[in-house]
DNA sequence: TAGTAAACCAAACATTTGTTTGGTTAGTCA
DNA sequence: TGACTAACCAAACAAATGTTTGGTTTACTA
């Protein structure tokens, strides 16, 4: 069919662009190296895509997509607060180092690389993030402990795994979420 | 002195510079915009500084000098193992955030950004960051405690201060240090 | 006062960038 | 078969980029 054809080359622009935007950054990729990854001649790409900017939109909104999906089928089944936020950091550990390469451009790019979509990339990023609050919203924690804070510091502890982990470092990146999630709770807890 | 003259305009070329290059990030700043902030004209700036490289090298060093001395002023006056993380930890929180530019650009430019560069700039952030080892180090710690891990988590939690630290947010930059500590201490110290 | 060197200007250069335009090919359908 | 369209090519364009080159100003010195 045409249609599949034609979806099969756009998710591969799709999937090269992110490879890419993902490992070397969205400024440090140019339309040509995305364009010989797909065999293709740059000009050609703005068949499938009006511009760059709109690719990485493209790209954030695929990636947004599958984070949530797998977050909350990691989520859903578990009752215990602390359980579902160790299976959220998993997961959230686990987009940001592993997975496809269209979840790692969304803890790579930053929106205001790209201020022609910065509105719309924060949006996205927001409507993940709010999982995550959801979870520690639900945490029972002591009083003196506040939640905000906390949901910045296990936040900043996952994205910052893009830095440094390696897939031959010791650690699965879901057992990473976990356990840092280990070294909170009884400090946290009530 | 024609040598004061001469720094003296060095260093406001160091702090144009890397007050954008902390906010708006390396590739995003031209030499044009730097010289127009110094108010010169961008071929001059090639008389201080061979490249774009050399300024950002230039910059990671004085910025690493800087906070490795605010750092162990804070914490070379502490024994207690806890105080000193927590007093190490609210200095580099100070330094993602607020202090000079400077110690900013640290956190904001990546060495893979600059190639010509990378392992002088990994050098330089690896002598930092040697500085919280030490202090993770010392911690009396469970004996289920990857103290790799556990450093590796409150810097990642430290440095993403940088994304949404706001000086009217409810926390002076080194209270947020300090909490950070406080939600771990108790769950992972002996 | 003539000379010297630091500090900068003015203008260009080569390259890379995202993007546009007009043409070409291959498959589809009536 | 012949029109039609999706998908791409080939080539160029305009703008921005880091950088270079040769000249000019300014201040100090011998």
């Amino acid at each position: 069919m045409k249609a599949q054809r034609s979806n099969s080359r756009n998710d591969a622009l799709l999937e090269a662009a992110a490879e890419r935007f993902a490992t070397q950054g969205f400024r440090a990729t140019s339309m040509r190296d995305i364009a010989k990854a797909v065999d293709m001649l740059p000009g050609s790409i703005y068949y499938h895509f009006p511009s760059k900017d709109d690719l990485l939109l493209a790209i954030y909104e695929a990636g947004v997509e599958q984070i949530t999906a797998t977050f909350d089928e990691a989520v859903a089944p578990l009752e215990d607060p602390w359980a579902r936020l160790e299976a959220g950091m998993a997961a959230l550990v686990g987009a940001v180092t592993e997975e496809s390469s269209q979840t790692r451009v969304i803890f790579k790019v930053m929106p205001d690389e790209v201020p022609k979509h910065s509105r719309k990339l924060i949006a996205l990023r927001d409507k993940f993030e709010a999982s995550i609050r959801e979870l520690v919203d639900e945490l029972p924690l002591q009083p003196w402990v506040d939640k905000h804070l906390l949901r910045l510091m296990i936040l900043g502890a996952g994205n910052h795994a893009q830095l440094w982990f390696s897939s031959d470092g010791g650690y699965a990146a879901d057992e990473i979420g976990r356990e840092f999630c280990r070294y909170l709770k009884d400090a946290v807890s009530r």
